[in-house]
DNA sequence: GTCTATAACCGGATAGAC
DNA sequence: GTCTATCCGGTTATAGAC
């Protein structure tokens, strides 16, 4: 009985979140109404809310599925690139293939997620699964990489990297030029950049500016996920 | 006739406002109705939006007032201080000074020009006024200083730091430490951080890196203003 | 106690009279 | 320029069904 009452319960959910985000796709978040989702999905509004705490919380979904998606699609690359800036350029370039499909929205979905109070923000507790592992996958393009890397940076540089790709992410929801050519294009010029900074840091001319840069970080983000910061 | 009609025009909306931040303050931003605007300056509802488009338009305010006090309050240390490094700081300093009675709605005000869409984003052609204006007092900082620095850099600078300056802002948005104190932490140490970089790009080893990021800094950001960017 | 529905609330925004 | 009346849509209160 349990097992039905769940499945059930299950399944309208999942009807709501798909009718939601199919609607969202066809005629943007703020023209598809609460009702008209409700509508679709054959549920009365009060249900929708009973799922889901707000309009805006359907958009989390969002999040989640394309970095299912994007570990899916990493995955070849990450078996098979070797070199840093490979690894990395590649890794960019199937995030942007990724939320591709969600371009037209990401206007809302950032400035949803850009206030402080927002679950939805990258740096809230609630986000933290989600942030950890994308940080994750910056890891695991760091360990399989061949090349040589100081140690010390290289233990920051995967909340270092996730960060970045914040940054891209924030100049592709800006970006309107035809596929995403803009995008594509600073990828590429950052992340060969990041590779030489990187193989520069090592160079004993800027260890010490390496060693202040990371104290640094260190003392700004203390850990992943810090409660009362 | 006209000029009086002018002037009560003005005054009203200049009531409108000044209530619309005062309640803003005291109460927050979300917990401020457009109602209790409009009674508290002792007009319609509809007036008020005669006067703004929008709850958020009423936001606009800050921007302008925070720009003009910072320049004011810039004024003396851009007059005596001589290093890049000593005027960067001020100049930093002093606009968190500036911004200070506003960080409890800075989020939400921060939401709102995060959507590419809002007339409030830094990057509109809508703020293009203010933009050009806040990078205008970096550049300032920069001609008067005593520093040595490469020219291509030099040229590119002022841009850079207004970006730097937009993502300090960012972080203390999201800053709740007594008295701001990581973020005063934060910009004592990406000064000191900018000022070796710089001093450093002068470096033939780092020349090439410097061209290749100041190349890629050109193509992606091409005009102050990019009207179809 | 888990789910679903209806009716209402609330506040941002607008229409249209004066 | 100013008002009143109204719309609209996110959200909630609450009653009842399974």
């Amino acid at each position: 009985m349990d097992v039905t009452k769940t499945r059930k319960s299950e399944e309208t959910r999942a009807r709501i979140l798909d009718t939601a985000l199919t609607l969202f796709l066809e005629r943007g978040f703020q023209e598809t109404t609460m009702r008209a989702i409700a509508d679709a999905a054959g549920v009365s509004v009060g249900n929708a809310y009973y799922y889901f705490e707000s309009k805006e919380q359907l958009i989390q979904a969002f999040y989640a599925r394309t970095h299912v998606e994007h570990v899916a699609a990493s995955h070849d690359l990450l078996a098979n690139a070797k070199s840093f800036a490979d690894r990395l350029r590649g890794l960019m370039h199937t995030k942007i293939d990724t939320i591709e499909p969600y371009h037209q929205f990401a206007g809302v979905l950032f400035r949803t997620a850009a206030d402080p109070q927002s679950p939805l923000h990258p740096l809230s507790a609630e986000s933290a699964p989600v942030r950890d592992e994308a940080t994750a996958i910056f890891a695991e393009a760091l360990d399989g990489s061949t090349s040589r890397i100081p140690s010390d940076l290289r233990a920051e540089l995967p909340r270092l990297l996730w960060l970045y790709h914040m940054g891209v992410v924030l100049f592709w929801i800006h970006d309107s030029s035809p596929g995403r050519r803009r995008t594509r294009r600073l990828v590429d010029g950052t992340v060969s950049l990041i590779a030489s900074l990187v193989s520069l840091s090592a160079n004993p001319l800027l260890r010490p500016l390496r060693k202040r840069a990371l104290a640094l970080l260190r003392e700004m983000i203390p850990e992943a996920a810090p409660a009362s910061a």
